[in-house]
RNA sequence: GCGAGUAUGGUGAAGGGGUUAACACGGUGGAUUGUGGUUCCAUUAUGCUAGGGUUCGAAUCCCUAUACUCGCC
């Protein structure tokens, strides 16, 4: 089935909005945020441990699988769910900004037809077109696929995030006209770089190819917050009440919060994981560094009252002496605590929008969170 | 006891008279937003075993002491 967005309510003062996701794999409310597993696995997380934290969809990616171990593999697993076991939505990305993070600073030819770029594996010459993008997601057979995308650098001149954009629309275009899975959703994805009114065009006729979703693309590239914010209203203005709005790749905390706010549904972010790996936790009162020597002897949880496996059972001083050890269940417990913590913000921004006061709610947290972190 | 050799930061070490003592690990901070899974950046010896001497100038040369190492009694 087609993903389905029911609105259940409208914040009063803002453009927040609380309502479901219906998927093949179970309703679940929004907004949401979503684990980022890249390679079909959430690094160092087993489903189970998804599920007892509350995470809903997952994403995983169209350029990691395709090179490795390939989609006919996958397909021939009986599809994405089952290769991995993860009985639960998924949502592919398009490999679209793949092109732009890992090829950044190498060779890479951005054409009319697709893109010509360099494996990050081998540096094999590989060429990725909006249909074949499409035709990889089908057989992966993910909930939902993405639409084949060009992320604009910023800054960039006025001319190329046009043509680009334009390009965007046509790729989008292409990669609809052969999609082909009953199961599985297609969302599109407005680009426009940080110019209003390419904003404003991109998601005017994104919107008129008529997708199952909507996400906001081209974010969280190097622009300021003011700038980022106002690529989300910008895009954000035009589409429709009733399709789930997504914004990729957006997982600060803080950034979370203004994008609800703003009308978004959706959120997924590598940060979590990446920074668990690298010895870093979200807290209420801000991102603490684990490793940092005054939590040596710390015998209290990251953060008391959290409700996750990590904080219920661990210390920051075995939590820091794993991760100095390099040892990856230092890395495991700082995933579990970071995700559940984005999760349980989402939560409560859900509870605040019914409650109608999630602008003091956001009050509350940017000062507790911005306050810093002794705690 | 005799002979030879070595002594550089928390560690392994480079430098064999000429500005701020290489590099690596470790330590201490920071970064990370649709993930190239032990990453990236900054910082970390006013000092080269101790004392004395030569020299404009010594970690580098000389003397003494001390500690280790290897031989021989």
């Amino acid at each position: 089935m087609k993903v389905k967005y029911e609105l259940l309510k409208n914040d009063t003062k803002t453009k927040a909005r609380y309502g479901l996701l219906h998927t093949n794999y179970g309703t679940y409310e929004t907004p949401m945020f979503m684990p980022v597993g890249t390679q079909a696995t959430v690094k160092t997380l087993s489903p189970e441990e998804l599920k007892e934290m509350n995470s809903a969809v997952i994403l995983s990616n169209t350029y990691h699988l395709w090179l490795r171990p390939g989609c006919d593999i996958v397909y021939n697993a009986g599809g994405l769910h089952k290769f991995m076991n993860y009985n639960g939505p998924i949502l592919t990305d398009s490999g679209g900004f793949q092109v732009f993070s890992l090829a950044k600073n190498k060779s890479k030819d951005i054409t009319e037809e697709g893109v010509h770029f360099k494996s990050h594996i081998d540096g094999s010459n590989l060429f990725l077109t909006p249909e074949l993008s499409i035709q990889i997601q089908n057989k992966l057979d993910s909930d939902i696929a993405m639409s084949f995308d060009e992320c604009i650098p910023y800054p960039a001149t006025y001319e190329y995030a046009k043509a680009s954009t334009e390009r965007t629309l046509r790729w989008a275009k292409r990669g609809k006209g052969v999609f082909n899975n009953e199961r599985q959703s297609l969302f599109g994805i407005v680009q426009g770089g940080a110019y209003e009114d390419l904003r404003n065009y991109s998601a005017i006729e994104t919107v008129k190819m008529d997708f199952d979703g909507y996400s906001i693309g081209g974010t969280s590239v190097g622009e300021d917050k003011t700038t980022m914010y106002k690529m989300i209203d910008d895009a954000i203005k035009y589409l429709p009440i009733d399709k789930p709005r997504y914004l990729m790749g957006v997982g600060d905390p803080i950034d979370i919060i203004e994008g609800v706010v703003r009308g978004v549904d959706m959120f997924d972010c590598v940060l979590p994981t990446r920074i668990a790996r690298h010895g870093n936790a979200f807290t209420r009162h801000g991102k603490i560094n684990i490793k940092n020597a005054k939590y040596k002897e710390d015998f209290t949880p990251i953060e008391v009252g959290c409700d996750c496996y990590t904080c219920t059972h661990y210390t920051k001083a075995y939590i820091r002496h794993l991760i100095v050890s390099s040892e990856s269940f230092g890395q495991r417990l700082l995933s579990i605590h970071n995700i559940r913590f984005l999760i349980k913000l989402t939560e409560d921004l859900r509870e605040s929008i019914k409650n109608d006061n999630i602008l003091e709610y956001k009050d509350a947290f940017i000062k507790e969170y911005s306050g810093g972190n002794d705690k």
